[in-house]
DNA sequence: TATGAATGAGTATTCATTCAT
DNA sequence: TATGAATGAATACTCATTCAT
């Protein structure tokens, strides 16, 4: 990871510009679209694309791991209201990470990638109970599935920012007292 | 149902038969699973399956279709509370409802089948409010669009017993005020 | 073929609606056409036109047979020159015999069918040849030969009336002297 | 041919072994045999016929674009009445391109290469003209008319070789005055 | 005899993956 | 290491033909 020849620097770049298409293509056309066409869009050669993912699942799984960081990333910026308002608002846009975290016939396991995230948002819940804007019963598993369950509905069920708005508010009530 | 001939009666069996192994089989791998394979389990030639259903989509629909008439019936005999729970228990048994309203790429559209669920459950709210059990301010939309995001999160995130009720917990409590 | 039994009259009344259905279709959609849309165009079922052409062939066969008598019935009402000009200008409308002539990948011969037509394009040749009006060199087959290219050639090739004509009268110019 | 990579050496062979077989395949069972057909005798896979031609009407049109510049380039080296003859004598060899310029229910369209062919008749009848071995009234559509004509009948008529000459005496004899 | 449901081999096409250059 | 051509199993769908009713 610290090397430095010129020929790592190159496959570097390489693997970066696949991820970044494979997101792209993933994202618009959803996980069936053919590697050959993330390798057209990342300007490679198919056989590039193979060499750094062996399989089409393992770059799906590269895919993920990059997205989750970033939502840990994002996680360190908010508290838990407007993460989970974020990340809902971001759904569609994420379209792959919400894809691939809900199954979709791909075998994916990311146990690290998703702990970090669960991490992240075990914080944010610690914070939120602390300030008293969470009900103490309330533990982390739940507000995982319940983020994963609103990110899943919101984007296949194409919500407006109405629906958006209104079906976090449930959620958000809940959230302070139950 | 108004024919009364043989042959129409073996045509009805086998029909039941598609439909009965193609709900176990895409419940089972997902709807990437092949025409083939359903033909197979139902014990008939393929081209049997194609005869009932011209297009792999028109046998998803079909399936949607029945599943989502059974939601309404079970709609009927249960409050909006027992409903929810009954449907996130469920959540995995219906992989393929689950799959098919979250879109999975197929194009499938049951306006009709869709809309009497949302009347069944549009009357169970009713039934709420008027009982005081929900928040008077709280509308069909982001009912339906709880429902539809905890069956999707419970059936793949694989929750068990217990997640399932402490997820359900907070959205009951945030349903009743909010 | 005598037969009265009322039975026999339906069948009879069946198989010659099959045959106007399948004339019908395959001048539309070519030989290619299946024969279930046969037998839809022909109100009756499937089975029914397997029972009176247990094969495909068979039915292109018999399509075959009608046309050529009905050619052989024209050609007993012109002469020579009226008759190749009414087929050329009819091509179109005959594509399937056309076709079927042609060959097509369809094996089928009638050797009895297309030897009455024969007989009766020999007929005119020699009521030509005898009115001055063809020369004396002229054989039947090259005439045979000239009749069936210059039909494929106008059924594929979609002559207007002029190309018809300019055809034609390079041809009946040769026939006339050469 | 700009090209000097060795792949693209070996990919160039494929394509013409792929165009060979299909131009064997075709013309000896019709357009309706498989394209796997194809891919066994060029000793291929599917897949390399598909990569080449992503479409069985794709592989057609490139035989025919084939099959049409060799007469072109034949009719370079002939006179009009050669070239008539010579083409007659090869149809059944050439059973692709005469069935394709015949329609056969597979949609291609090769303006260009049909263009040139008729560009190249077009000279060989000037010539004619210009030395008085063809009326002056003569037109080139109706030539054209005559040449598929001609084609069409001497393939699927399975002309000998005295019933090709008597046929083309006639057609000639109509084309030096008419 | 008519019906039409069932059969199943066959077809074009796709796509993850391999491998020669 | 990158390329991109080749592979070949898999898939949805068609259609001539058979056969139970």
């Amino acid at each position: 990871m610290i090397e430095g020849s010129p020929l790592r620097a190159d496959a570097q770049r390489n693997r970066a510009r696949i991820l970044d298409a494979a997101e792209a293509i993933f994202a618009e056309f959803g996980t069936r679209a053919s590697t050959e066409e993330v390798a057209r869009r990342a300007g490679v050669a198919i056989g590039t694309v193979f060499r750094h993912f062996p399989t089409k699942d393992d770059l799906l799984a590269a895919i993920m791991k990059r997205l989750l960081a970033q939502l840990v990333e994002e996680a360190g910026k908010r508290d838990l209201f407007t993460f989970f308002t974020h990340l809902v608002a971001q759904a569609a846009a994420k379209k792959t990470v919400v894809d691939l975290l809900a199954g979709s016939g791909v075998d994916i396991r990311l146990p690290d990638a998703v702990g970090h995230l669960e991490e992240a948002v075990g914080r944010l819940l610690e914070q939120a109970r602390a300030a008293g804007a969470v009900a103490d019963s309330v533990r982390l598993p739940e507000t995982m599935a319940l983020l994963t369950s609103l990110c899943q509905g919101a984007l296949h069920g194409g919500w407006d920012q109405q629906l958006q708005a209104r079906t976090l508010t449930v959620v958000f009530a809940g959230l302070k007292r139950d």
